[in-house]
DNA sequence: TATTGTTATACTCTATAACTATA
DNA sequence: TATAGTTATAGAGTATAACAATA
């Protein structure tokens, strides 16, 4: 294969990438607003991020790659709207841990990332488990080649490579 | 294997989707702007749209799923750069399709989508021929799926599935 | 000195609504 | 009446620079 077969195929990927991406937002942002809570795909994935733990905005930011004043406003809109708040670090009286409410686990809990129903999901199993596992592996392939690809493991809770997962139950078929 | 890790792989090829074109649309901008044309990947597919036929601001706006008052400063900020000029429908004097002029020619010239030296296309070859065309028709089947999703061929100009690409001579290996 | 969180600010991106010219 | 392009405008997102509190 020429070097122009990968040149044209890596653009195709990108085009790709960018309207699967804007086609997830999309179906996100519709079910949270039809649950009554309109917010951005980010301010949601930040949400999650502070779910398994308390993170600072230091931290947020540099695995979002976004400067953290960005994240502050965003940050305030989701502490109105009851969705996280600012904690204390006893040991370090600068840090702000954020902390995920109640609220906020109930929204996670009602408006997951992917629905059974939405456009996504229905693309996504349309594959087949084995392509959809096998797109996932590829996409993992490619984003740990790049420098900041590094830390995909960190934006990506729980995950394990298809043939590394342990066959535990896995909630209703 | 079950709905839930559907689910959970859904999620991470999303995940996945979002960093990639972060990743993509962060060194395309900077080849830009070493080649001292500085603009955003947006304002580049526009460029690319319009090369291989002059198209309208509707056009434009439907292709992209924007506003087309969205694309008015866009198109200026491109005709200033003198990368397209608006041009004139002699049958209907209320379009001005959007042409692409020498200048932007040369710059899409000397700066493709793709890179041999940048890290994409770095990414894209580590995984292979195979993987990699492999990678491009997952992502294709997929958005396939979605109902916005079927004028993908008109965003992937010249774009042919694998196993019905031509065996035609291309460029240089 | 360095780091955390923050404010002020500016710029980009995008949509909505209203308008003009043309069909 | 409907469509193409435009303007004005408002809101979100994001970065830079400067700052206070804390380490």
């Amino acid at each position: 294969m020429a070097t122009s077969d990968l040149i044209q195929i890596s653009s195709e990927i990108q085009t790709c990438a960018g309207l699967l991406l804007k086609f997830f937002s999309a179906s996100l942002e519709q079910r949270l607003e039809d649950y009554g809570v309109p917010m951005s795909g980010l301010q949601y994935a930040v949400l999650r991020m502070v779910q398994p733990e308390a993170l600072t905005i230091s931290t947020l930011s540099q695995r979002l790659g976004l400067d953290p004043s960005a994240l502050v406003r965003m940050i305030d809109s989701l502490e109105r709207k009851g969705l996280v708040k600012r904690g204390v670090d006893p040991h370090d009286r600068r840090r702000n841990p954020i902390e995920i409410t109640k609220n906020g686990m109930r929204l996670l809990a009602a408006v997951p990332v992917v629905s059974e129903t939405d456009p996504t999901f229905r693309a996504v199993r349309s594959l087949g488990p084995a392509s959809a596992a096998q797109l996932r592996d590829l996409l993992i392939q490619v984003i740990e080649e790049f420098p900041e690809g590094k830390l995909v493991s960190q934006l990506m809770s729980g995950h394990t490579r298809t043939e590394a997962r342990p066959p535990a139950a896995r909630g209703r078929s």
